[in-house]
DNA sequence: TACTCAATGCAACTGTATTGCATTTATCAA
DNA sequence: TTGATAAATGCAATACAGTTGCATTGAGTA
C-alpha cells in the first residue's frame, strides 16, 4: 500500500518507540494494498514468530490512537485496518463485500464528498469521515453467489 | 422521525405480516429522531411488554434485509438502527459522537455525495453507501469532556 | 545490584449477536 | 371443530471481537 514509507520513521514520528512488535504490525497492514482484519494480521504474524493476540489489539489501538493507521468498519462486528491518511497517500472510501468480505481501497477521486463548507457551520467537532461502499465485488458477482 | 409514515403499510409493501412485535419494533425506530441501538430498542419495548432480546435481533435482521430499516455502523461493536430512505425522506449521513455514544441524523444536503457516474464503471454491484462522520458532539464539547 | 517502567502474555470477562431447538400461535384444509 | 402445518417467539448455549486485570519479562538507570 505504501512502499515510500518508512515505518521505522513514522511510529518516531508519533513518539512511539518502534518496538520490533510494533514494527511486525505496521509491515503486515502497510505491506498490503487492502485493509486487513485483526485477526488477519494477528495470523499473518503468529504464522512466522508467535505474538499475542491481545498484543495486536493493543498495538492496533494505538496506532489507530496516533491515527498511523486506519480503523475501517464493515458495518458488521469486525474492523478492519489500514494504513492512514499521510504523506504518501489520501484518504480514500473503501468497498466491503458482504458476500467474500473482501474489502477494497478505492480511489480518493471516485467520488467527491463536499465537507470544507459543511464543517464550517458544524456545532461540535468532526474528527473522522467513514465512507463505504457495501456490495458484491467483481469476483463474487462472477460466481453468481448473489 | 416520520410520522407519515403508516408502518403497517410499510410491513405490507415488503410482504411482511404486519405482527405486533414487528410494528411495536419498527414504531420504536420510528418514533425517533436518531437512530436507536438494538439494545435501545430491546430495552423500550420490554419496559411496556415483555419481548425476547433474540426476536428483537430476528426482527432487526429481517427489516433491514427488506430495507425498510437501516444498520448504521457505529465505527465500534453495537449498531445503530433507524428508518430506511423511503418517499417520506432521503438517504442522510450520520453524526456519532465518541463521547455521549449519541447517533444523530444530519441533513442529506449536508454533503453531496457523487455517485452516480462512479456507480456507472464500477465493475461489483453497490448496494448501500454509508457515510459517518466521528466527533465530539456540541454538548459534550460544552462540558469539556473531550 | 536494585529499582522502575514499558511491553507483553495469559486467563478471564464483556458486550453484541447468532444458533439450535423447544414451545406457542396463526392459518387453513378436512 | 379438529388436526396438520408453518411461522413466530422464547430460552439456553454458543460464537465472535475485543477488553481488563494482573503477573512476568526485559531494558534502562540510580
Amino acid at each position: 500500500m505504501c512502499e515510500q514509507c518508512n515505518y521505522k520513521e513514522l511510529l518516531k514520528s508519533v513518539h512511539l518507540e518502534p518496538t520490533e512488535k510494533r514494527l511486525r504490525v505496521l509491515e503486515v497492514i502497510g505491506n498490503n494494498t487492502f485493509p486487513l482484519s485483526a485477526s488477519d494480521i494477528h495470523d499473518t504474524l503468529d504464522r512466522n514468530q508467535s505474538i499475542n493476540r491481545v498484543t495486536v489489539y493493543r498495538i492496533l489501538d494505538l496506532l489507530v490512537d496516533k491515527k498511523i493507521v486506519d480503523r475501517i468498519s464493515t458495518g458488521g462486528r469486525a474492523a478492519y485496518y489500514g494504513l492512514g491518511p499521510n504523506e504518501h497517500h489520501q484518504a480514500h472510501p473503501h468497498f466491503y463485500c458482504k458476500s467474500c468480505g473482501q474489502m477494497d481501497c478505492l480511489n480518493p477521486g471516485a467520488m467527491a464528498v463536499e465537507m470544507s463548507n459543511f464543517k464550517k457551520t458544524f456545532p461540535g467537532r468532526i474528527d473522522k469521515l467513514e465512507l463505504r461502499l457495501d456490495g458484491i465485488c467483481k469476483n463474487c458477482l462472477k460466481k453468481t453467489i448473489n
